[in-house]
RNA sequence: UGAGGUGUAGCGCAGUUUGGUAGCGCGCUUGGUUAGGGACCAAGAGGUCGUGGGUUCAAGUCCCGUCACCUCAACCA
């Protein structure tokens, strides 16, 4: 076989986990390039992945009693800058619309960067009395912000997400509300992702740009860095008063409400690529995969082997597995790689010999086992194969991850430990000097507060410590 | 914005130094033989060499301009 095989290929640069990322994202069709700079067009194969964590997480707002809606994709300019925080935040990233009808316009249209504007907007006038509260929205939408630098699925011009907008007559009950989300994330995260997060507070220099508080989940990439793939936000009285959502209360005064927000985005697709891939490609979490099985005919020209093959398709469809049977003129060995580089956990291989004696041959991707199994029995063995590679995963990352969560006492310790792809967690006095600090002597980030009441010392400045920090290279 | 690099077939590249018929691998098409870890044989299709101008008998190759993209730096919930 030739040299430019997509596995040796993928093999040969290893040591370069983003070269590898963007190789194995293209060469499995999850994406192609769109026309615009830094745009991407998802191919079916990537945008199923995307359908099961919509479906997933949809299911956990339901159960959290938050409704979809949807809002406009332009926002008047005049909304942007009603909040100061927000416009200065998001100004250098938006793209404006200035001319349309063949006119220019009175006023320049935002294309949304996020819609807790727009959305205010429109509480504001929904909101009249503390029995419309709490409003719990949520919209599945595009977004655009015009980086400087994109990467496929990590930082796109474009992208697909969700965003929670809710309103509250109480801070309490707002930060509940912001506390119970940063929840939901991290238990989709590890239930259908397999991927192990940090969950915390971020500094006032990460936090969003009009919030009163953000927490995020950041989760480990394979070469150490660190990905936000999930934030959530309590914004206090702030859009509130920039948008006049306000309330008659049981006492008969007029208030204010408190809202919040959260969102993940198809970044997450990247981020459980790059925390379970290995050299050979993807290796996709059972609950989120689009094909969870893949059936291998061997010699299906040979009587009975294709019959079979479709037999046991048919069970496992109706068994509610995803799962796709390769009839396609390839050698076995060429769909084994094809299939092990799209990540899908569960091959089954049925060949003549294995008709003849009743059983197939099922491989796992996470361990790149294989063994032998019964026919008759080959969908419950299926089904508890997903259920154990889903776990088997999310015990394999964590395990990784907090393996590479080191202490610092010193910048010196905190460089080496983020040079060594690790997270650093360490003692930080709160001060924005030392975070500044840190990110120009190391590189490394505030990811996310960790414990708020410590006896340690800040590793910069060595006065005594406000919070222990968790410190990483980020994406 | 600072520095460097690349544009040649769907993808990855060679050819440019020294100007002389447009090449290689993969992929694709057709037919056949194969089949338990990326099979083999044979025959094919596919390119105004990013773009505009110049030099020359002759330009992928030399000269001038221009556009796009990439990497690093910077910037970036």
């Amino acid at each position: 076989m030739a040299k430019d095989t997509f596995v040796e290929q993928i093999a040969d640069i290893d040591t370069d986990f983003p070269q590898w990322y963007t190789d194995v994202v293209v060469k499995t069709k999850l994406v192609d390039y769109g026309p615009v700079k830094g745009t991407m067009v998802i191919r079916p194969y990537g945008y199923a992945i995307w359908e099961n964590i919509r479906r997933e997480l949809d299911g956990r707002f339901k159960a959290a009693g938050i409704e979809n809606a949807y809002f406009p994709l332009l926002i008047p300019m005049s909304f942007m800058t009603k909040e100061a925080e927000h416009v200065e935040g998001f100004a250098p990233e938006v793209a404006v619309v200035t001319h349309a009808g063949g006119e220019k316009l009175a006023e320049p249209l935002v294309i949304r960067p996020t819609s807790e504007t727009i959305i205010g907007s429109m509480y504001g006038k929904w909101i009249q009395s503390y029995r419309d509260l709490p409003v719990l929205m949520n919209q599945w939408a595009n977004v655009m912000r015009w980086e400087k630098t994109t990467r496929p699925f990590l930082r796109t011009s474009e992208f697909l997400w969700q965003e929670g907008h809710t309103v509250h007559a109480s801070e309490e009950e707002a930060m509940e509300e912001t506390l119970k989300m940063l929840a939901v994330y991290e238990e989709f995260a590890r239930t259908c992702l397999a991927m192990p997060v940090l969950t915390g507070r971020k500094t006032e220099k990460e936090k969003f740009a009009g919030a009163v508080a953000t927490f995020g989940m950041e989760a480990m990439m394979h070469d150490g860095k660190s990905l936000q793939a999930g934030t959530t936000h309590y914004l206090g009285q702030n859009f509130a008063k920039a948008f006049g959502i306000q309330f008659l209360d049981k006492d008969g005064a007029l208030k204010y409400g408190y809202t919040t927000s959260f969102g993940v985005s198809t970044r997450l697709i990247g981020a459980l690529i790059m925390t379970h891939g290995d050299k050979r490609g993807l290796v996709m979490p059972p609950v989120v995969a689009p094909v969870q099985a893949v059936i291998v005919p061997i010699a299906s020209q040979k009587a009975g082997v294709l019959e079979a093959c479709r037999d046991l398709k048919q069970k496992l469809a109706a068994a509610g597995v995803r799962v796709v049977l390769d009839e396609s003129e390839n050698s076995p060995g060429w769909k084994f790689n094809e299939w092990e580089m799209k990540g899908v956990p569960v091959r089954i291989e049925l060949g003549p010999r294995d008709l003849e004696a009743g059983k197939c041959m099922m491989a796992r991707r996470d361990t790149l086992e294989k063994g032998e199994y019964a026919l008759d029995a080959a969908v419950q063995s299926v089904q508890a194969l997903l259920k154990e590679i889903s776990e088997n995963m999310y015990a394999s990352a964590k395990a990784r991850m907090e393996k590479r969560i080191v202490r610092a006492a010193s910048l010196e310790e905190l460089l080496a430990g983020v040079e060594g792809g690790n997270f650093v967690r360490a003692g930080w006095c709160g001060c924005r000097a030392c975070e500044d600090k840190v990110k120009e002597f190391a590189q490394a980030t505030a990811r996310v507060l960790d414990g708020e009441n410590t006896s340690e010392t800040c590793v910069v400045c060595g006065k005594k410590a406000e919070s222990t920090v968790i410190f990483a290279r980020a994406y």
